[in-house]
DNA sequence: TATGATT
C-alpha cells in the first residue's frame, strides 16, 4: 500500500546529500516524539500540501497534521506581492517517519471542506534534484485521462507522477504534468512525442516540454499582472503606477530567465517579427543592408523585401502624420498608411495594386542610400529595449476581433501595426502552427473598448491584400452554453 | 486553412 516507488526511494536518498536550510523556530505545542526542541531529523522530508481551502491558515491546519508527529515547520504559501493564500503549503515534520505517515494517510485520501479535489501530500519539488524531469503536456484531448497520458509516456521511462490539469468542475484543461524518474527519460519523451501527433479535437499538435520552473512561473504571473494594466511601454508608465516595484522585479526576472534559459526559445522562428528584427539589427550595424534574400517558403516578396531594411524607412514614415512609430514595425504597412490608403479599404478593392508602387518607392529610396548613410539613423532611432512579451489576452466583450485571411508572412507585429490606427490594442496574436512555425493566417486583436473594435471592423473587413480579402469580425463568444 | 497558447 504505502510502498515507496523506486524513484521516490532514490529521491529520499538524495535528500540526505542536500544541504539543510538553517532551522527556524519550532512550531507551537510539543507533542511527544522525543526530539529536541526546534530540531528535525537530518533526513526529514519537506512536504508539499495542496488543495487547501484558502480560508485555512497555519493554525487551522496544524491540528490536522500534528496527529502524525511533531511539526517542525508549516508554511502556507502566499503570493509575495498580494499576500494572497495560494491554496497550498510546505510542511516539514521533525521526524522523517511522520512525513511518510502523513503522506500515506492523507494524500488523495481526504478532501477538505469546500475543495473539489482531495488533499495532496507529497515531497516538495524542491526535494528532488537532478535536473528537470517534470514535463508539461499540452494540446491533449479533453477526454484523455491520467491513464491515457500514462500509456503515451510509459515507453520512455519510469513515471513518478501523472496529473491531468482540471478545472473546478473536474473537466480536463487539455494539459497534464508527467514526471519521469530522470531527466534523460523526460528528454527522450519530448524528443519522441512533441509535435508528433494531433489529438482528435485538439487545435494543434501535441506539446511536450519541460514544465516551468518556479522562476518562470513567477515571471509569467508578473507578466500577466503587468499586462492587465494595459502597459506596453513600461519605462513610461510604470514609475507612476503602484506596481513599479512589480515591474522592476519583472524586468530583473526577465533578464535572469532570458540569460539562463535560451533553450526555451523555440527553434526556427522562421518569419516571426523577432527574426525580422534580427535582420534589421544586422543591417543597422553597418553590414550591407540590401540583398538579404527572404527565407525559403515565403511568398509575397513585396512585404518581405522591405523588412530587410527597416532603418531606411524611418525618414519616410516619420514625415507623415498619423503614423504611430512602433519598434520593429512593418515598413510596408507604415508606407500604406502614410499614403492614406487605410481609412476605408473595404471600398477600395484595388488597394493591393497600390501596395506595389508604394513599396517600390521605398526600394528606390533604399538603393540610393549607401551603407554609411544608414549609421546616423541607427543612432537617432535607437533600437528600443525589446517590448515586453505580450500576453494573449482577451479584452472585454465586444472588443475582441477575429481576423482571417491574413497574409502568410504576417506576424504579431504586422497585425498590431495594421490595427493600431483604430485604438488602444491590448493584445494581438497571429496563430502559428506549432509544428511548422508558419502562420495559420488568422489571429486576434483585442482593443480596450468596443468602439475601436467596431471602427476596425468597418475599416478593415474586406481589406484586400494580395489575392485575399481580410475578414474582420468580432471574435465568437467563448461560451455559448448558457444554462438558460 | 476558421475563433486565444496551458502550470
Amino acid at each position: 500500500m504505502a510502498r515507496l516507488t523506486e524513484s521516490e526511494a532514490r529521491r529520499q536518498q538524495q535528500q540526505l546529500l542536500q544541504p539543510r536550510p538553517s532551522p527556524v523556530g519550532s512550531s507551537g505545542p510539543e507533542p511527544p516524539g522525543g526530539q529536541p526542541d526546534g530540531m528535525k531529523d537530518l533526513d526529514a522530508i519537506k512536504l508539499f500540501v495542496g488543495q487547501i481551502p484558502r480560508n485555512l491558515d497555519e493554525k487551522d491546519l496544524k491540528p490536522l497534521f500534528e496527529q502524525f508527529g511533531r511539526i517542525y515547520e508549516l508554511t502556507v504559501l502566499k503570493d509575495p506581492y498580494t499576500g494572497m493564500h495560494k491554496g497550498c503549503a510546505f510542511l516539514t515534520y521533525c521526524a522523517r517517519d511522520s512525513a511518510i505517515k502523513a503522506q500515506t494517510a492523507l494524500h488523495e485520501q481526504k478532501t477538505l471542506p469546500g475543495m473539489a479535489r482531495p488533499i495532496q501530500v507529497k515531497p516538495a519539488d524542491s526535494e528532488s534534484r537532478g535536473g528537470d524531469r517534470k514535463l508539461f503536456v499540452g494540446m491533449l484531448n479533453k477526454q484523455q485521462s491520467e491513464e491515457d497520458v500514462l500509456r503515451l509516456f510509459q515507453p520512455f521511462g519510469v513515471i513518478d507522477e501523472c496529473t491531468v490539469l482540471r478545472g473546478p468542475d473536474g473537466s480536463s484543461k487539455g494539459c497534464a504534468f508527467v514526471k519521469f524518474s530522470s531527466h534523460t527519460e523526460a528528454q527522450a519523451a519530448i524528443h519522441a512525442l512533441h509535435g508528433s501527433q494531433t489529438m482528435p479535437g485538439a487545435s494543434s499538435s501535441l506539446v511536450v516540454k519541460f514544465a516551468d520552473t518556479d522562476k518562470e512561473r513567477t515571471l509569467r504571473r508578473m507578466q500577466q499582472m503587468v499586462g492587465q494594466l494595459g502597459i506596453l511601454t513600461p519605462s513610461l508608465t510604470l514609475p507612476f503606477s503602484p506596481y513599479s516595484a512589480y515591474a522592476q522585479a519583472l524586468m530583473q526576472q526577465q533578464t535572469t530567465v532570458l540569460s539562463t534559459s535560451g533553450s526555451y526559445l523555440s527553434p526556427g522562428v522562421a518569419f516571426s517579427p523577432c527574426h525580422i528584427q534580427q535582420i534589421g539589427a544586422v543591417s543597422l550595424n553597418g553590414l550591407p543592408a540590401t540583398p538579404i534574400a527572404p527565407a525559403s517558403g515565403l511568398h509575397s516578396p513585396p512585404l518581405l523585401g522591405t523588412t530587410a531594411v527597416p532603418g531606411l524607412v524611418a525618414p519616410i514614415t516619420n514625415g507623415f502624420a498619423g503614423v504611430v512609430p512602433f519598434p520593429g514595425g512593418h515598413p510596408a504597412l507604415e508606407t500604406v498608411y502614410a499614403n492614406g490608403l487605410v481609412p476605408y479599404p473595404a471600398q477600395s478593392p484595388t488597394v493591393a495594386e497600390t501596395l506595389h508602387p508604394a513599396f517600390s518607392g521605398v526600394q528606390q529610396y533604399t538603393a540610393m542610400y549607401p551603407t554609411a548613410a544608414i549609421t546616423p539613423i541607427a543612432h537617432s532611432v535607437p533600437q528600443p529595449p525589446p517590448l515586453l512579451q505580450q500576453q494573449q489576452r482577451e479584452g472585454p466583450e465586444g472588443c475582441n476581433l477575429f481576423i482571417y485571411h491574413l497574409p502568410q508572412e504576417f506576424g504579431d507585429t504586422e497585425l498590431t501595426q495594421m490595427f493600431l490606427p483604430f485604438g488602444n490594442i491590448i493584445s494581438s496574436k497571429v496563430f502559428m502552427d506549432r509544428a511548422t512555425n508558419q502562420s495559420k493566417c488568422f489571429g486576434f486583436v483585442s482593443f480596450d473598448n468596443p468602439a475601436s473594435a467596431q471602427a476596425a471592423i468597418q475599416a478593415m473587413n474586406g481589406f484586400q491584400i494580395g489575392m485575399k480579402r481580410l475578414k474582420v469580425q468580432l471574435k465568437r463568444p467563448k461560451d455559448p452554453g448558457h444554462p438558460y
